[in-house]
Parts: C-alpha cells; structure tokens; sequence
DNA sequence: TGTCCACTGGAACGTACGGCTT
DNA sequence: AAGCCGTACGTTCCAGTGGACA
C-alpha cells in the first residue's frame, strides 16, 4: 500500500497535468470520428455503393480521387465501418476487409503478400514466384468463401512504381472465384493516374469514381471545431487558434490532416510550456516545428550516396546560390568520394538520385536548355540550409567533408 | 537556319542478398 | 544441395532534345 501511494502520487500529478488535453488521439490521423463534415455527399455515394452487399451483391469498383488530407480515407474507413456494424446487426456474414496502403506496400508481391495476410493466411516476404502468392490467396479467400472488399490507399504510388499487374490480376479475380467475390476501392491522390492503367484494368476499377474535392479554409474550422470538442478541455484554445490552424492548413490545397496536426502539436507545445491557454503563438511555433519535423526524418533516414548528393547540393548553394545544375553536382561529388574513399556511382545514376530528392521535396529540380551549353536540371534546396546541415553535420561518415563549408555558422 | 552542347531519361542488364521449393 | 524468385541498388548504352549561337 505504501508503495502504491508513492505511485498514486506520480499518476495524479499526471493526470491532473491534463491541463489541455482531454483525448488527444482524436487530433491523429488515423483517428475516424463519428461525424465528418462536408463530406456527406461522399458518404452516400460510397455508402450506396457498398450498400448492395447488404443483400449479398457485388459492390462495383470505386475510384476515390482527391489531394492528400481530403477526407478520402477517412470516408472510406467511416463508411467500411458502418457497414460491418449495419452487417453484424442484420447478421449477414460480414465482408472481408483488407486495408492496404500502397505508399508503403508498393510492389505487386507485397501487395499481394499483404492480401494473403488479412485473410490470415501467412506468407514469406520473399521468395515466392508472385503467381504463387496470387494462388495462395485465390485459394484462401474461396475457402473462406465471403465478400472481401480490398482498400487500395495511394493506389497511384503504386502503379507508378510496379505498374498495374497486380491490378488487372485483382480486377479479373472474380471470374475464377466461385464461393468468395472481390470488390475493390481505389484511393489516389494523383488526378493522372488514370493514364498509367491498361484501359481494361482502368475500365473494370474505374466502374464508380467519387472526386473529393479540398476542404476550404471555412470548411477546415468546422472539422476543427468538431474535433476540438473531443480533443481540448473546455476553455483552452484561445481566440483565433482553430481560424489560424484552418487559414494555414487551406493555403496548403486544403489539407485536413495538416491542420490537425498544428492544432494537436500546437496544444503540445502549450502544455510543455505549463500554459493555461493554446495561443496563436503556439500554431505558429508549431508550424516551424512540423515542418522541420519532416525534413529531418527524411534527410536522416537518406542512404549514404544520397546524402552525398545532398552533401554536394549544399556546398554548391552556400558558394554561388541557387542557380545550380547537374554536372557542377556531380564534379563536386566525385571530389567528395574522392576525400572519403567512397567509390562514386555513374552521373546516370546522380540523375536518379537527383530526382528522388525532387520528389521528397529536399530540392526543386527542373530541366532547362541553356541552348549553346546544353541541357540541364537546374536544382535549388527548397529546404532551410540550417536544417540540412544539421543533418549532415551529424553522419560520422561524411566528417572529413565539412573543409568544404567554409563557414559553419548560419 | 541549322548545329550541337550537356545533359535527360528509357531500357536492359548485373550483382548481392535473403529466402523460398524440391 | 541446387535452382529459382523478388528487391535494392547500380551500370552500360544510347537515342533524344530545347534553344543560344554561328
């Protein structure tokens, strides 16, 4: 007993620390909410759509379109979740859910790998033929015999990096199958997409498509509103911190996940700071520090060669500036294996890794012809040099390059 | 008006690796 | 054990090109 009030002591205080916060996963991602504003019409025809299976129909295919932070997976989820509860009530045999996010699962056996897997069926993460892993799952899901409705998140990422294989395989699936049914939803965020697909696979996915258009700055509030409510004991935000968070979040093509984001790290950095209140000052602090936030884990997270090619990138801006291109790179680059006695790899493949770094958004890359002299990419850091430096700076391995950076300040 | 630079970016292929099947 | 398979990372080869300059 005596023990448990030292304990006791240490969970009050905690909780009675909760000066901001009453629940403050509801301000996540991944949270689904219970009502999700402006995007009614959405619901239904998702919800009609999935409806049929109700009565034991086959759903049509779904395309969702829309940019980042639209509120695309949020409906799909809501209303997946809905109908699991309407089928569970009606006891219908509820369908199968497989929720795949192809930004992280992105080729076609990992797909398919991580399909077998929410049938519970497990499978190695290599070494298969994939048309074994594709059997596998045809086989499983007959046996199990339902509906199973796969979720295809970021599908456009997908198709961009492994083409649209898996896809047309998964679109055809339902002749072979006889006791179970696939039906599929497509989420993208990438409106071009479509021009990637065979017509066959595009036609078949393509059968129901539902644009989510972006959230406007007014629109924002009320979802931050809503979510507030959960999230904030009464009486912490102060004027203006939920106007400010849906005003910046809508200058970024109305991204909802963004804006939750500054609120719930804006309540975070108030409740560090013991403050009473979440101040327009914390939305901006946390504003800077998201930002931040996501240069850094991915410059970390960069391979060596990469980080190399930033290395060169940066050198070259503190020298002469933003107007930078390909082959002045790729010199200072090779001087850089040289003084590491790192093997340097083919200007092709600095091409790559130039554009890999484009499309994390360290860098803006684009081509130009400089007609007589040529053509270029010309590459500009996008990123604060502070930040970038602080990064390199940390690699042990890229020590003996810092004679290049010839004043470390700033 | 055509030339020709300094690349770009597609395609095919090589190698190392972990891991399967038989 | 041998022989495949998929993935990551890279190479080699090369046709293609926008536009400043002669």
């Amino acid at each position: 007993m005596k023990k448990n009030s030292t304990l006791d002591g240490i969970f009050e205080s905690y909780l009675s620390n909760e000066k901001i916060f009453k629940n403050r996963n509801v301000l996540r991602p991944s949270y689904v909410p219970e009502k999700l504003p402006h995007r009614g019409d959405q619901i239904k025809r998702v919800g009609v759509i999935l409806a049929s299976t109700l009565k034991g129909g086959i759903p049509s295919n779904v395309l969702c379109y829309g940019k980042t932070g639209t509120g695309k997976t949020a409906v799909v989820k809501y209303v997946l979740k809905h109908l699991s509860e309407k089928s569970r009530e009606l006891s219908i045999k509820e369908p199968i859910i497989g929720y795949i996010n192809c930004g992280i699962v992105d080729t076609n056996y990992r797909v398919l790998a991580q399909l077998n897997k929410s049938i519970g069926i497990d499978v190695p993460f290599t070494g298969l033929p994939t048309d074994e892993i594709y059997r596998r799952f045809v086989e499983g899901l007959e046996k199990r015999g339902s509906l199973m409705i796969i979720v295809l998140d970021e599908i456009d990422m997908l198709v961009k990096k492994s083409g649209d294989s898996v896809l047309y395989d998964l679109t055809r699936i339902n002749s072979t199958l006889e006791n179970a049914k696939v039906s599929l939803i497509g989420i993208s965020n990438d409106l071009k997409f479509k021009e990637y697909l065979d017509p066959r696979v595009l036609s078949s996915l393509g059968e129901e498509e539902i644009v989510f258009p972006p959230y406007t700055a007014s629109e924002l509030k009320d979802i931050l509103s809503e979510r507030a409510k959960e999230a904030f004991q009464d009486a912490t935000l102060g004027p203006g911190v939920i106007n400010l968070c849906a005003a910046l979040a809508a200058r970024e093509h109305g991204d909802a996940r963004r804006a939750l984001d500054l609120l719930r790290v804006a309540g975070e950095l108030a409740e560090r700071e013991n403050a009473e209140k979440v101040t327009e000052e914390h939305v901006r602090k946390a504003k800077s520090q998201i930002e931040s936030d996501i240069v850094t884990e991915t410059l970390k997270k960069l391979p060596l060669q990469s980080k190399l090619v930033l290395y060169a990138i940066f050198v070259l801006t503190k020298q002469k500036g933003s107007n930078i291109i390909t082959g002045e790179v790729y010199s200072t680059y090779i001087d850089m294996c040289q003084d590491l006695n790192i093997e340097p790899v083919t200007q092709r493949r600095v091409s790559d890794l130039i554009n890999e770094l484009d499309m994390l958004g360290v860098i803006n890359s684009s081509v130009i012809s400089k007609g007589r002299y040529g053509r270029s990419k010309k590459i500009k850091l996008t990123v604060p040099k502070k930040i970038v430096w602080d990064i390199l700076e940390e690699d042990y391995r890229l020590k003996k390059l810092s004679k290049y950076v010839s004043n470390n300040k700033e």
